[in-house]
RNA sequence: GGGCCAGUAGCUUAGCCAGGUGGAGCGUUCGGCUGAUAACCGGGAGGUCACCGGUUCAAAUCCGGUCUGGCCCA
């Protein structure tokens, strides 16, 4: 690459063609020399706000083709409204707490659990954790920096700055002061190996194979000595089973059946009698009675391992327990009842509750049988399910056990199964404010409309309390102090932690608010003012990006820019957010503040590999965006991601569709390239000549017009948040519009040698075409947008610039559906001219076009010398119809079917392949007669030979192949300059380069058409003399045949 | 097991909300152009519109179900 010493402000020559990694670098070095990034957020400095808020990325990993899409939309949004006149807040975020990094470090440094931290030393552990986080941030910051995305790079907001965590505690401290703050047991996922609660979000679904039983549980006082039988996968909840559900609607029956001489009365729903007994193998059974589950709610029963969990016979006493309930949670699957244990199941917690039962769960954070489960005290739960089945089979209990595959949830970091326990932890009880939320959700405006109307609400109507503690470390302390008498002390800020310690802390810049050190402080309680410690949680890592609107403006520490710029106008998230990042702001803010925290989301999709299949580690189908960009660049990369519907739907990755990308990009590459040596040539200045006052061709009006409808489609775009059809549309003008078109149609104009109005208000025309889709081009492909600006002589960065406005002077409509007809008939001239194999250098007589389109003889006669021109026709006529051979008809479906209903198609077959004449009279078909309207058929027909037809949208083009003297004449001249241009580019000659040429033709016929043009032929290619002869003495011949004439041609520098 | 989204040519996709003989780009193939030339342009071939059923004179489009993939939940 040699034209990175385009000078400033003035037009180059670019030799090269595209390569994108070149253009990159060399675009990337101008930005860092002129510092073009702070230039363009100077530009915009005086202009109104925009709030655009970045969702931190998990600083455990590294950027994959997912966050690299998200960025890149990101990015294309930050730049597109810059230039639209908004100071944008671009800051980036990283999410830096919690427990994904706490299990990395962990494993870096070979721990299990966590009295290895313990071990460890707390305070060397969050180091550990701190720095990971660190350093992953410092490779994501330049990861993204790679994609061209533009963001406050140096200044990224980071959950684990003290200022930060601080906008969490004051946002904990409001909830808490607005009493949606609690502390009591709930059934959470407890991960066994990391030894704390997990979120909902934090499980993941993976299949495994469990014993399948089915289990007797003994009635109470039955005549029949009836056992209700319950199936579960998970044995080991028997010994906390404090209830057995039902469903008060299903009907039962209680049967009595026999296996190997022994009898059981069982009581199972109707619709599983078969099924259950087929299980449990009985040889017969008798149905002894029928009832609803209603009948049987209140009965009680005997727990079936009470001689081994003695505790079970002291809750026993208790009022409601072991007896029959009616839930909602019951289907007629399995058996028709469930066996519930308040202590391991959200529903069975969330009834028993309701019903003022207990809470049994002998199970400690480990995952391990407590004291209370007696027998099975010290043993892992899951290790313990054969033990409980033996002995339910001991005691006669078991009905049939089996094994099952079925899905289970697992910690997302370390993929053990999870354990449901009901353990002490801190709430947000959402669910007290969920009309609010609701209501506040209606306040955001959400891209695609039924990611909210479809999908979020039907979330936030589920929405349970919020488990936000943690029994972790690497987290934003929960800023509540205890005191002796058990009262609660909620702290908001550094500054109120400060005043309210008993021993005196360092000034408020200098204190950390991590573990331990936090640990250590005592305040003085708010209710006794006796000494507090403080909870030993940390916050669940979803509280700390749930803060991320107010936190990241360092509010409350400082007032600006919060008060002038909260809530946040725009986010840009994919749609695992649903869950995540757009439900806890919305949750926390609202509980906090009773405000949505965000107005306008924009929700895109995930990157699937090239079989639209997830990707990962284990199906090794990883493609990363530095691999991308070292294959085709980063131009090509962003082209392909933002060509996607990106509102909802996941992305397929491509390789060749980022190739094709790159071609594109090279098109308009070729199309700003083309007329800078001419421009350079004549020292064309942009700023002498103005369109307005230029002497415009119809061309020219016609691709000026077209640039103020593509800056309309472009924007229009924009503003719905639809980036690819913004690019599309785009890139269509720049390929179709001006490449395949203008830029043809012009050529000839910037050939002229000496200087003329035409070539400047081409020059003048095409400059204002580049120079503005430069502009446009801006957000989505930012390198070479920037490369072609500076190439045209761009003063300043291309995104320092605005957003070009639509200039309605430059609007034609007529003109550009004018051309759009001519277009039209080009193409099909030329279908029509490969039909009679008549090549484009040869002229045809006359073009006819058979239309009865009265804007296509306007357009015709409006543009005439254009049109002959591209069709290279001596002549071009309009005509409602041409020719007049047969005609075959064919029938009109969209009138028959109505007119005709269910007979349309036979009588449509009836009239396919008539004529004008046989129609007249109508049809017949089944016996009735069936009059034909002109409506009701449309005729097609044949033509001459030497003419070529071919159809366009309003009617068909016929082009008069047939040769005479003169065109014969002209087509050989034209093969023959072919020739020798051909010849001139193989000697590698300068264009202005004078020369000599000698041709032997074979055939004298072919001489003399060719030779009547002698001085035509001379003149194009540049011959000082042109004789016929035989050749010798030449420094370059070649052979060649014109059409079928053999020649031999010579050619000699002068 | 439930909710949401998607399934259109070899590939990427438009069309679907407001039903009337399926468009485009890439690739492929044939051809053209030859002062953007390691470029550029045109034509052709290529589609059971995932599958099954329903509504309708008429369904890619509306309705119900199935399958596949994705996200979320249980």
């Amino acid at each position: 690459m040699n034209d990175d010493d385009a000078d400033e402000g003035e037009i180059s020559e670019v030799g090269e063609t595209y390569r994108p990694r070149d253009v990159e670098e060399d675009v990337e070095e101008y930005w860092r020399d002129t510092g073009a990034y702070e230039e363009t957020k100077q530009a915009h400095d005086e202009d109104p706000d925009l709030y655009f808020l970045d969702g931190p990325p998990y600083t455990s990993g590294q950027m994959h083709l997912g966050t690299a899409w998200n960025k890149t939309l990101k990015d294309c949004f930050i730049r597109y409204k810059r230039m639209q006149g908004y100071d944008v807040h671009d800051q980036p975020g990283y999410d830096m707490h919690g427990l994904p990094i706490e299990v990395k470090v962990e494993e870096e440094l070979g721990f299990e659990n966590k009295s290895d931290i313990e071990e460890y030393g707390v305070e060397s552990f969050i180091d550990d954790c701190k720095e990971f986080a660190t350093d992953n941030l410092e490779a994501m910051n330049e990861d993204f920096q790679s994609m061209g995305v533009w963001m406050d790079w140096d200044d990224p907001y980071r959950t684990l700055d003290p200022e930060y965590m601080e906008g969490a505690w004051w946002a904990f401290q409001k909830t808490f002061e607005r009493g949606l703050v609690e502390r009591g047991k709930r059934v959470i996922n407890q991960c066994p190996r990391c030894e704390t609660a997990i979120a909902d979000a934090e499980v993941e679904y993976d299949e495994i194979t469990s014993p399948s039983i089915y289990v007797e549980f003994p009635l109470v006082d039955d005549e029949d000595d009836a056992s209700l039988v319950i199936w579960t996968t998970t044995p080991w909840t028997i010994p906390a089973n404090l209830y057995v559900a039902v469903d008060e609607d299903l009907e039962y029956s209680k049967v009595e059946a026999h296996r190997d001489g022994e009898r059981d009365v069982l009581v199972v729903a109707s619709d599983c009698l078969e099924d259950v007994l087929g299980r449990g193998r009985y040889e017969d059974y008798t149905v002894l009675e029928t009832y609803s589950g209603g009948d049987i709610v209140g009965r009680r029963y005997r727990h079936p391992l009470e001689s081994q969990v003695p505790k079970q016979k002291e809750l026993d006493m208790e009022d409601g327990v072991h007896e029959v309930y009616s839930t909602d949670f019951v289907s007629a699957e399995r058996t028709g009842l469930v066996h519930a244990a308040p202590g391991h199941g959200v529903d069975d917690f969330e009834f028993g509750e309701e019903a003022g039962l207990p809470v049994f769960s002998p199970v400690d954070t480990t995952g391990v049988y407590t004291d209370e489960a007696g027998e099975y005290a010290g043993e892992f739960v899951r290790d313990a399910n054969p033990d409980v089945i033996e002995d339910l089979d001991s005691r006669g209990l078991l009905v049939s056990e089996d094994s099952t595959s079925h899905r289970y949830g697992h910690c997302w970091r370390c993929d053990t199964p999870i354990v449901f326990t009901a353990t002490d932890q801190w709430f947000i009880t959402v669910t007290d404010v969920k009309d609010r939320l609701l209501e506040e959700l209606e306040e955001s405006e959400w891209h695609p409309e039924w990611a909210r109307d479809n999908r979020f609400r039907d979330w936030v109507e589920n929405a349970r309390d919020w488990n936000v503690s943690r029994q972790r470390y690497w987290g934003i302390p929960v800023p509540i102090w205890i005191c002796g008498e058990g009262h609660w002390s909620c702290i908001g800020t550094r500054e109120e932690l400060r005043s309210q310690a008993l021993d005196s802390l360092p000034d408020v810049e200098d204190l950390d608010l991590h573990r331990p050190d936090v640990d250590e402080i005592q305040v003085e309680c708010y209710e006794c003012g006796e000494p507090a410690e403080r909870v030993e949680d940390v916050f669940d890592v979803w509280l700390d990006s749930a803060a991320a609107s107010w936190a990241s403006l360092g509010y409350p520490g400082e007032d600006e820019p919060f008060d002038s710029i909260w809530p946040a106008e725009l986010i840009i998230e994919a749609h695992d957010q649903t869950r995540g990042w757009f439900w806890t702001q919305l949750g926390m803010s609202v509980a906090a503040l009773d405000e949505t925290p965000y107005e306008e989301v924009v929700m895109h999709g995930h990157a699937l590999d090239e079989d639209g299949l997830k990707m990962s580690k284990s199906r090794g189908n990883i493609v990363t965006p530095q691999e991308a960009i070292e294959r085709y660049g980063v131009d090509p990369l962003r082209s392909f991601l933002l060509s996607h519907d990106q509102q909802g739907d996941d992305m397929r990755f491509s390789w060749s569709e980022i190739e094709a990308k790159q071609r594109t990009l090279n098109v308009v590459w070729n199309t700003h390239r083309f007329p800078l040596p001419y421009m350079q040539l004549d020292g064309f200045q942009p700023e002498d000549v103005d369109v307005h006052d230029a002497e415009l061709s119809t061309v020219d009006r016609w691709v000026l017009s077209r640039l103020q409808s593509t800056k309309q489609e472009v924007e229009d775009a924009m503003e719905g948040y639809k980036p690819d059809e913004a690019q599309r549309a785009l890139l269509d003008y720049l390929t179709e519009d001006v490449s395949r078109y203008y830029v043809q149609v012009v050529r000839p104009r910037m050939w002229m040698e000496e200087d003329s109005e035409s070539k400047q208000a081409a020059y003048a025309t095409l400059y204002r075409v580049l120079d503005e889709c430069s502009r446009l081009l801006a957000p989505y492909t930012p390198y070479v947008a920037e490369r072609i600006h500076q190439n045209l002589g761009g003063e300043t960065t291309v995104h320092a610039l605005s957003w070009p406005e639509v200039d309605e002077e430059l609007l034609d409509r007529e003109l550009e559906s004018d051309v759009e007809v001519l277009r039209e008939l080009e193409e099909s001239a030329a279908n029509a001219r490969q039909r009679v194999s008549r090549k484009h250098r040869w002229p045809v007589k006359r073009v006819v076009v058979e239309s009865t389109d009265e804007g296509v003889e306007a357009a015709v006669e409006r543009h005439r010398s254009l049109l002959l021109d591209r069709l290279n026709a001596k002549d071009v006529e309009v005509t409602e119809s041409w020719s007049e051979l047969e005609m075959e008809a064919e029938p009109q479906m969209d009138v028959l079917g109505p007119e005709y209903g269910g007979d349309a198609g036979e009588i449509a077959e009836e009239i396919r392949g008539s004529s004008p004449g046989e129609l007249e009279d109508g049809v017949d078909y089944d016996g009735e007669h069936v009059d034909v309207t002109d409506d009701m058929v449309e005729y097609r027909d044949e033509t001459p030979e030497e003419v070529g037809e071919a159809e366009f949208s309003d009617g068909r083009v016929f082009v008069d192949a047939s040769l005479d003297r003169e065109i014969e004449s002209e087509g050989y001249s034209r093969e023959l300059v072919r020739r020798i241009q051909e010849m001139r580019k193989e000697m590698d000659l300068d264009v202005e380069e004078r020369i000599e040429v000698v041709v032997d033709f074979a055939d004298e016929r072919v001489e003399e058409l060719a030779m009547e043009r002698r001085e035509f032929v001379a003149e194009e290619v540049r011959a000082e003399e042109l004789r016929t002869g035989s050749v010798d003495d030449v420094d370059y011949r070649e052979h060649w045949t014109l059409e079928d004439a053999d020649v031999e041609i010579g050619v000699s520098r002068l």
